[in-house]
DNA sequence: CGCCATGTGGAGAGAATTTCTCCGCATGGC
DNA sequence: GCCATGCGGAGAAATTCTCTCCACATGGCG
């Protein structure tokens, strides 16, 4: 991210260790409450951040103020890769899939849903550029009016999926299949989304293809190892998951 | 659920009022856990089971006889769906259908990842009559033969999806809003199953249809009122959400 | 109807976890 | 090279959760 979300003018100017640091803390936050839920104890953050909990305490004095940097710094990035994509000229239909894929990556589901509540919306909004809400619906529209989209498709069916798409499986520990699969079935989701009559692609499905074996590894695994779900993708079979790729893929057989 | 779990010969029969306790005590755990994941709190349910501590403790001395419990009870029904839908002849895509709707509303996806891992699989699976693994598989096999989903769908791509549509929006609190969506995405998922070629369905979405009014109202309530995710069906427009109307409209498009 | 084995509730001690401060030491920047 | 700014980690205080104990209630049987 080269947005430095700089503070304004108020803030004096951190030194440049402990800026390093305010942004190591961010992330490790992002992480923690993706993984843990916006209670996870402030020890794990720190020291995911790889800094002391004091450090963390000066920065971040109360938990809101941390719960209010990471939905800072993820709605800033959200409405960044809107404002992108809805300037796309030619294909809405593909400019939407692309930010609903990159909005996945972000996770936004699993972090914005637990840590809205926990301030006032102003608080935050305020230091915003604008709303990710009005490009997207304008995607919407356009992709409609394109007929790639069936018509009584509502802004919710495209936004609210992602929320639960982009939340790991639970039992602790992400796992790249889970990041993969979650993609591949936002494929399968937005291919659900096309009008009556529309020709279906013959894209083969892209990321981890588990099949029925590959499922009682997985689910052995879970239930061996506890908390073992760190499955990683070495037993399924990949046809591909970089989102370059899966959007090529889809400009191939779509436009 | 009339099946009651019966714990075998060398249980001593259980009174009357602790039985239904039992079963109070088990919900309740379902819920609790559903909501808060497998670490939550044993006096919440208690309290929603309207027992005291002690009868909790006295049913189920360790947390894990918990978990077990609910794993057995929601498994078991689980496998009881399948098989049911496996046995349907003739039209194995609706059986299917039905199938993860049901599995939908047991929310196996909210309930089951978290507790495997805390038990062994033999402690589980002894007590279970079979597993919904083959029957569901079997489904998907004549769905693919009848050409009804396409070929190169596998296991994990129409059971795994289940597993993130059935976990409640985080930010605490159900939402009939909640429930009802993940049924309308599921049946959009569903359709981007269908192979290269088939006919798109001309039924309308049913559930919530969340446009951007409703969206932004429901982000404004979330907001506001700290974890007042509770919304109602009461700003969005509802077409139908009960399972029955759902598949007999697949079925009036689309046999 | 009445007895008693079985079952119940809730207070509270104890354990575990988490929060948050204090102070001696390190280091970036002029 | 100086010093304002920043850092780390120990540990006290607070909070939360676990789990037992015992006086009281009640279903089921004769």
């Amino acid at each position: 991210m080269s947005a430095d979300t700089d503070d304004g003018p108020t803030a004096s100017p951190l030194r440049a260790d402990a800026r390093r640091n305010r942004e190591q803390i961010l992330r490790a936050a992002r992480e923690v409450f993706t993984d843990q839920g916006p209670d996870a104890p402030l020890d794990e953050i720190a020291r995911r951040a790889g800094v002391g909990i004091a450090t963390l305490y000066r920065r971040f004095p109360r938990r809101d103020d941390l719960h209010r940097g990471v939905a800072v710094e993820v709605l800033t990035a959200l409405i960044g890769a809107a404002n992108r994509a809805a300037a796309e000229e030619d294909d809405a239909c593909l400019a939407l899939r692309r930010f609903l894929h990159t909005a996945l990556d972000l996770k936004i589901g699993s972090v914005l849903p637990s840590l809205l509540g926990r301030f006032t919306a102003d608080d935050v909004l305020d230091g915003l550029p604008g709303d990710a809400v009005e490009p997207v619906d304008a995607l919407l529209v356009r992709a409609q009016a394109q007929g790639r989209i069936r018509p009584d498709v509502v802004f919710g069916d495209i936004t609210l999926v992602i929320i639960r798409l982009s939340r790991p499986l639970p039992g602790g520990g992400r796992s790249a299949v889970d990041d993969a699969l979650a993609h591949r079935q936002l494929d399968v989701y937005l291919d659900g989304l096309r009008p009556t009559g529309s020709p279906r692609p013959t894209t083969p499905l892209g990321g981890p293809a588990v099949d029925v074996e590959a499922f009682k590894r997985l689910r052995e695994r879970l239930i061996d190892d506890a908390y073992g779900a760190r499955a990683d993708a070495d037993d399924v079979s990949h046809d591909d998951s970089r989102a370059d790729a899966r959007v090529a893929d889809v400009r191939a057989d779509d436009g």
